[in-house]
DNA sequence: GTGGTCTAGACCACC
DNA sequence: GTGGTCTAGACCACG
């Protein structure tokens, strides 16, 4: 069952899309899996607080994505292959590096000080 | 006078969001020193092709933070010193930094990764 | 639900303060009580043939001043107790009689020719 | 010379219409008689630290009305008959009582009510 | 010419 | 359907 123990929506960003995020994150770092059950809307809803409608828009820009499966009145899983992780990793790491790049790049820093910036503020 | 030469606004951020980031990065960047004049909402609402309102809306936070002097009638002035200077350089390398290492800790990478990443990614 | 019927705007005081001023008239008057439903942007604004910004921009005073609860999504309500009613109610007061007595003494009027005014004027 | 001792503008309604119903209480209360000599617009601007355009908008519109009589590079004057008096004490006397009344009836006030306002606020 | 503010309209996330 | 927010345009006082 996937976990959403670290998730804790911050304001500004659909939170629909932090799910996503959260979820294609997971898939990265090998935390989540082909064949993984999904928790319930319903479930999910309890459990962070948040509108049945918000958890299904996620899952359906998933489902759509091909990411995930599910069947009427049945369990939803998770259902993707070793293609998919390399493509999902490509895309997140070059959302987030480029846009931090530039931001970094605006303010005048090298990439020696980027370097040691990822020393000073990891952990 | 401030320059706006390289300001592109991108989709999906608030214009006047973006504003006050190129502004502050051109502190932080020495671009931008106490003492300079900054372009007028209809000068630079021309400029960029915004309506002036949304220039003035980041005028007046960044006036709230008291980066800024405006009197009405008159032209706005850049006010600040070096002791903000380190304070917004802080501020907007730590919400950079920490919004990118948690993206990449959650991903499952190390910081060994993360620095080749900078190398890959910078330029 | 609240009512506006016998809501006209004037120009020359901002819209919104009128909408503000209505609502809090009528909590001293008792035709608004606490747990009432507020008319939504939409509808208000279509009954008033007044931008939905206005209305919105009226309740957030309200709500900034703890006399209105609403959530996203959701209808709003009033929400005030006694204290409230007195606190607006003599703040109302003080600001009419104030006014319209500063401009009948500059006016040059005594106050037996106020009192008689107000027979005069009243229906 | 024309007296405005006891003027202080307000905040949200235009200065130069505060300026025009001073001028104007000041006719009904026989303080401003016809013939008074206006103070110069450079003058009056100085005097109340309001910008002279301010001032000229002001003596514009009572010109319009034909209160005041002024020739280029000449001073300035009032000059109305009795009937304008009359008119204007009807006009500023019916929008100042059906205004006050007008709010006081909305708070649910009966007029025995309004009576003893007007004493209890009268100094 | 400047900045300050009010109203107008559109879009978005959410219930 | 709801409320929240961003951009657009007009008007005002002021230098």
């Amino acid at each position: 069952m996937i976990s959403f123990d670290n998730f804790s929506p911050q304001d500004g960003v659909p939170i629909y899309m932090q799910i996503i995020k959260h979820i294609k994150s997971g898939i990265v770092s090998k935390t989540i899996e082909s064949g993984d059950e999904l928790p319930s809307r319903r479930v999910l809803s309890a459990l962070l607080g948040i509108n049945p409608n918000t958890i299904q828009k996620a899952y359906k820009m998933l489902e759509d994505e091909g990411l995930i499966v599910s069947h009427t009145g049945a369990k939803s899983y998770m259902q993707f292959c070793d293609g998919d992780v390399d493509r999902i990793k490509s895309e997140l790491l070059r959302i987030e590096m480029s846009s931090v790049i530039n931001s970094l790049k605006h303010m005048g820093l090298e990439k020696s000080e980027a370097l040691s910036l990822i020393e000073t503020y990891w952990e």
